[in-house]
DNA sequence: GACCCTCCCCTTAGGGGAGGGTC
DNA sequence: GACCCTCCCCTTAGGGGAGGGTC
């Protein structure tokens, strides 16, 4: 009876699966030897057991565990079979979303790099074109720029956690900014007004609608370093008077990456201060 | 001064990751807390430590192990993220060829047990049009009609090894079919041909070329074990001839599916015995 | 009383031994 | 001599205690 039988060794060379695997079966009872010696603890299998092997390779491939391949082996139905088929189906459709949704994070920051090392020296002022943007966010129920260090914490920490309710996925992957109304601005009082994230034009299709951010001729100025902020913003502030741009809407503060553990590399991170501005016809 | 910390519990709150994460990440170095107090082992963070627990969460969201999280932070460069997210966009592609593939695999799987559902009574004899096949498959080297019972199983795990080095993916989700020359056929000697499954047509576009196996009217016999299968071989050969089919090609045996492991359930797998036929024109 | 500490054990699917019998 | 056996320890990213100090 032994002579048709294969030891542990081959079975396992047939079937591509190390000799460790298949004491694992035995053990959690997936698929049990046709024979073991009582005496020395041999295994031996028959060549028809390659049938199982092939099912429990197959269910694993679906992304099932050993316990639930177990159970199903033992219920010998073909209708759970079928079901964990179509809920497969199903997961499958879900990673395909979330899978897209991680390009589109793993894009986003690319191009966030990508800007960051192209940025301009600190104090740079620009008057630039600046396509419709998108933001979404919250108003800042304190003011960071006359609190403590901490604030800013605070509302950032709010924010996310907004974000994730609303259904927000790879939330470190978006630039964040945040507003102060423009008459505050005018007036020199730095009063933070919202927080935000610049988001994708397609998340509006989403459960989440956003702010539309209107195109138009921004005065800006760049700056890598946030406690310098408040000097830099009246600086802009000057630059638009200087040369008769009319302030024309709130100033935003648009962080340019989240990358901003990197101390020591000031270039993981930039600022650029903006605020929209329109021009006096002449005459 | 540790009036401006946060305690282990404040931290993990606003971060909502759990305590012992927290405790995790100091063990092994990713976020050391800013103080701890040497006498009661307490530990206390800095609420800008916060900036470096998301990126450690966004480096998760990319798939890196703590080890890995651990090294970046360590080299503080942001190049090296830049290039971990280029490869990363690269893996994505990856994996939405492997979840295509994956649901091509389902679905085959849900249409051949919705066929084994429906298949007809043992015996049942027919004739069918079927549309075109694309089969991929390997030349016997043994004849499993007249050798020992093992001899198939040796054949499938052969063409199964050859169908990894070909590059198929998820080859449990395919059927198996068998040949036999048609001269074989029509003189009862019960030769292997081939061993081969059915692939999908886009395989072909792939590495490896599959054979057509051309449309066209097909005397068939339906049963639901191997062991009878010569029986029912003949019984189609006798179908043909009463009927007056011209047998046009070779023989060939389709298992209906894989799922042959459920032994209690014989609706679980069935064959399809088909050779194809022409007919004399009358007059 | 709520919070935090350090062990310690547990989870998945095996891989890699050591030390000792078996084909 | 090659093969197989049974322990036993190890891997990831934490979760869930017990038993004991601390805010």
């Amino acid at each position: 009876m032994k002579n048709d039988l294969l030891s542990i060794g081959k079975m396992a060379a047939m079937n591509r699966v190390s000799i460790t695997t298949l004491r694992l079966y035995d053990e959690k009872g997936l698929l049990k030897p046709r024979y073991t010696d009582p005496e020395t603890g041999y295994r031996y299998y028959d060549i028809d057991q390659n049938a199982r092997l092939d099912m429990i390779a197959y269910m694993k491939e679906l992304g099932m565990s050993l316990s639930q391949i177990r159970e199903a082996l033992e219920k010998e139905d073909i209708s759970l079979i079928e079901e964990l088929l179509s809920q497969k189906n199903e997961q499958i459709h879900q990673q395909m979303r979330e899978l897209k949704a991680q390009h589109d994070a793993v894009e986003r920051a690319i191009l966030s790099i990508e800007r960051c090392r192209k940025s301009p020296a600190t104090g740079t002022l620009s008057l630039e074109y600046i396509d419709r943007r998108y933001i979404w966010g919250i108003p800042c129920s304190a003011n960071f720029y006359s609190d403590d260090v901490h604030s800013y914490e605070h509302q950032l920490r709010e924010l996310r956690l907004k974000l994730e309710e609303t259904g927000f996925s790879q939330i470190h992957s978006y630039n964040i900014g945040t507003s102060i109304a423009q008459e505050d601005f005018e007036q020199d009082h730095f009063v933070a007004k919202e927080i935000f994230i610049f988001a994708n034009r397609r998340d509006q299709e989403g459960t989440h609608t956003s702010q539309v951010v209107e195109s138009g001729m921004y005065a800006c100025v760049y700056l890598d370093n946030y406690d310098d902020e408040i000097h830099y913003a009246r600086l802009l502030r000057e630059y638009c008077l200087r040369n008769g741009y009319r302030i024309a809407g709130d100033y935003l503060c648009e962080v340019m990456t989240g990358f901003n553990v990197f101390d020591s590399d000031p270039r993981s991170m930039f600022l650029r201060l903006q605020v929209p501005v329109t021009f006096q016809k002449n005459g």
